[in-house]
DNA sequence: TGTCTTTCTCAGGGAATTCACAGAATCGGG
DNA sequence: CCCGATTCTGTGAATTCCCTGAGAAAGACA
């Protein structure tokens, strides 16, 4: 029950003992498993990843992970025979599926009921680290009742309701708008590369204009600065950051 | 898991000593255990599975569960072999049954006169954490806390006589409409995607287009918002929220 | 069994959102 | 003060998402 400021100025989820959350990363594209360990180890977590079934078994038998990330799809057994062993060893572990868009009707749904939360790809990391966050605090492993609130200055929002204010007045943001705010949100007073927001808020195989960040930055501003004294702020040549106005 | 507080934001039932009730799950086929198993503990519950009679007696001796839930097809005793055992060593535990639909009335409905209640196959899981939550709630086993009846804003809904009324007219719903305000009302100002009212709502089995969600949110807000101050809300690209007017 | 209710699929229409493109505006360095 | 680089933003088209009417299928009840 422990909470602690990590070196990105923002507050953490710990173990009981104080090491960091451990999570298991279960995928064998290996591109996408190291894309996910490092967005994961950003967040100050630890990770190990395993290509496979049995790999992610024994892993996980050793390295005793507080949360899994699983593909469904696998070269050796199916994401479900894993699930199965899984919770046979580490029976409170929660799961966070990876699956393809089409595949997630007919044998997703059910398995996530019991608490657990599956993603379809192609997935923004944003929304798997979001995901994740909601697992662990939900599953009691690392106990932070931490809020469901950011604050940066008057701006507030919600990540339980979506809902976005400005000095009480109410702001409509459309998905994007409001995925773009969250992760400028989570980590004020930081300078954020478009590329770092291209991969954290877009969707890993978003093959557009990286001027997408550009242009969604003028509908923020124009929502959340009309007017008021501006919050969010270009660094020219580096990025974009957000912090409370004066 | 102690806190008092659900990961719906309700009330909690806790025991005489503050620790979580235990509910015992008794099914033989294993998935389905495992997701009654993760249900319940995403209800903040304690639960134990086992997967056949003679498992399930020496579980129940040793973890002297709240409540049980049991299959009434088992494969080395009927349940209702274990149920009469069951009695004879925990004389008071309340007991959900699983049952195919058409074993209903034979048997059941005698047994469920004691104040046991009965489920069949296939449900929805709000349907049997509902179930089991009153019986829990009747037996005594666990200091109650939380009301039978939802309430948000001027819209009630009475989990126990399955009653609704918004500003004071009562509004008739079907069983799926019953299910699916509940749940929401449960989240109140709590964004649900349309995949965890899937995997809520509807039966563990359904296979079906999710735009059945749309529909029925579609029905609800006819009987609920017609005319009113709305209280349905759809976030595009997220998912559905409730709450009160205003 | 026949009738009424409920559940669900399908498909069309409408609206909100996303994004590319391109010209305007701004900035910073010389 | 000028120029190239960078950022901003208006326009419009394509797409996605959501709503809902109509009717088929399944179930409930008498």
């Amino acid at each position: 029950m422990t909470t602690t400021t990590s070196p990105q100025g923002r507050t953490e989820l710990l173990r009981p003992d104080r090491t960091p959350v451990r999570v298991l990363v279960v995928d064998d594209e290996a591109p996408l498993a190291e894309l996910l360990s490092m967005a994961l180890r950003y967040e100050g977590w630890e990770v190990r990843s395993a290509g496979d079934g049995a790999g992610a078994l024994r892993t996980a038998r050793e390295f005793r992970p507080d949360a899994v990330i699983l593909d469904v799809m696998l070269p050796d057994m199916d994401g479900l025979a894993v699930l199965g062993r899984l919770r046979r060893e580490l029976s409170e572990v929660p799961v966070l599926f990876l699956t393809a868009r089409d595949s997630v009707e007919d044998r997703i749904a059910g398995l996530t009921a019991g608490g657990d939360d599956y993603v379809t790809k192609p997935f923004s990391l944003e929304e798997v680290v979001a995901r994740l966050r909601g697992l662990i605090r939900r599953s009691g492993a690392a106990a932070v009742r931490s809020e469901s609130t950011l604050v940066v200055g008057d701006l507030m929002l919600d990540e339980d309701s979506h809902e976005v204010s400005r000095g009480g007045g109410n702001i409509h943001l459309t998905a994007t708008e409001f995925e773009l705010l969250r992760f400028l949100m989570r980590n004020p007073r930081r300078v954020l590369s478009k590329a770092q927001i291209l991969d954290r808020v877009w969707n890993y195989d978003f093959g557009g204009q990286a001027n997408v960040v550009e242009l969604y930055i003028s509908y923020l501003r124009k929502k959340i600065d009309a007017g008021r004294t501006p919050m969010i702020h270009t660094r020219r040549g580096a990025g974009y950051l957000i912090k409370p106005g004066e």
